[in-house]
DNA sequence: TAGTGGTCTAGACCACTCC
DNA sequence: GAGTGGTCTAGACCACTAG
């Protein structure tokens, strides 16, 4: 799933299509020319364009149905390989009720601190940034607080969005096209603002996500996300060996 | 990379290979026999039989060298998408001096308490398991405190092994064919005996990563590994969209 | 330098599905 | 019923590499 060698036929195409559905060339929903079409557009036997369009599915990045053609996939908001739930979901999937509330919003770079606390380079956080601090609620208890840095150079449509009724999350992930994620966890020690805001003595266990998104190259938002340490689990599941 | 539709010739073929890759039949080192005799033995054409050799390798279970044929991989410790390492060598990659030590051993069911621990079934704590308990150290500070059983049934080897010499994992990881694991992740505040062999003050954050890994459907080990907070961090890597 | 995998083609038949 | 993807074949040429 990394770089590959892209130095044969149907590999040279598998890029150029896999870069066009990522960076939103072609748009989730997007219908695709059927395979005799693009076998012919590009030169190519149907075998080998089928080779390529198979590997798309394959891989979720379209959906190919008998009759009605290949088109673009909706981009899903999880994984089968780690289980990191959009929170309104993932709370609503407890039975519980879900509630968001912004805390702060800010243009501009931020706080020194917050920059520190996303672990973000100088150029970075730029003017382009967009900061923001929210707290996600199950049955209006704190579940998560949420400290995030959007690039609006690649967001544009994120300084006319209203964060007190959208959850950053979610409007994110249904505006970006595909997008590459990396994500560091560890456990800490609940501290100052963070156990105030969470409601937890000093000193809770408290598991720390920081999700680093982007597309293609460039970064698109930066998010840490606080959880009470024993009422969050993440899972993971592998095929291969990991680890025993 | 879960269960998928068999019902095509390249399918079920590739899945009777990988079956016999991950169930030991054909062992790491195994030369396959070639390309065109197995084309021939299974009575297809050598596109179809090199449709299921190339998948194989893109999943990383066989190797395929020109002139050298195809054999069975080794199987990694490493994933390309969640680094959790050999606990060793993750020591030795920061540097640092790595020691283990055994704490306990014990044939038969275990403490009820490990079970609880490690969220065992009752008929998975039968005779035919052994229990473990041991410190990973970095520079002699505890880096990871290790909670195993391990199911001699389906790795009847484990009990000759002197586990004071052999650290269970490696030697597992070592020992094993391919594997399935699932993780569960989460942050607790230490205490009792765990605080006490981690070296650690009663509440300090540690991340506690449960790992069930499996070989087919039969359960073979499962590892609870306290990681003292701030000192471990998991790193997560994607495509596709998760989470933002 | 000969054998292996790597790749591609042209053509074929089938099954499903949407109109 | 017609068009689309799903699959398979037989044959071909090439590049790499081990002996």
């Amino acid at each position: 799933m990394a770089t590959e060698k892209p130095d044969t036929l149907h590999g040279r195409i598998l890029d150029e299509f896999s870069r066009k559905i990522v960076d939103g060339t072609w748009p989730p929903g997007y219908l695709l020319p059927k395979e005799t079409e693009l076998a012919a557009q590009y030169g190519v036997s149907r075998m080998t364009m089928n080779k390529v369009l198979t590997r798309l599915a394959s891989d979720g990045f379209v959906i190919r149905r008998k009759r009605s053609g290949t088109v673009v996939a909706q981009p899903r908001a999880e994984s089968a390989v780690l289980a990191i739930n959009n929170i309104g979901e993932e709370v609503a999937a407890l039975g519980r009720r879900y509630k968001w509330a912004l805390l702060s919003s800010e243009n501009r770079a931020g706080h020194a601190q917050d920059r520190r606390l996303l672990s973000l380079n100088e150029d970075e956080a730029q003017d382009n940034s967009l900061f923001l601090q929210g707290l996600h609620y199950s049955n209006d208890e704190p579940f998560c607080l949420e400290t995030r840095v959007i690039n609006t150079q690649m967001v544009p449509d994120a300084l006319t969005v209203n964060f007190q009724h959208d959850v950053p999350g979610s409007w994110l992930l249904n505006t970006m096209p595909w997008t590459r994620a990396r994500h560091h966890v560890r456990a800490i020690n609940v501290s100052g603002r963070d156990a105030t805001l969470l409601e937890l003595p000093v000193g809770a266990a408290c598991l720390e996500v920081l999700r680093r998104t982007q597309i293609d190259a460039h970064w698109v938002t930066c998010a840490r996300l606080l959880y009470p340490g024993e009422a969050h689990q993440l899972i993971a599941e592998f095929d291969g060996k990991i680890g025993v």
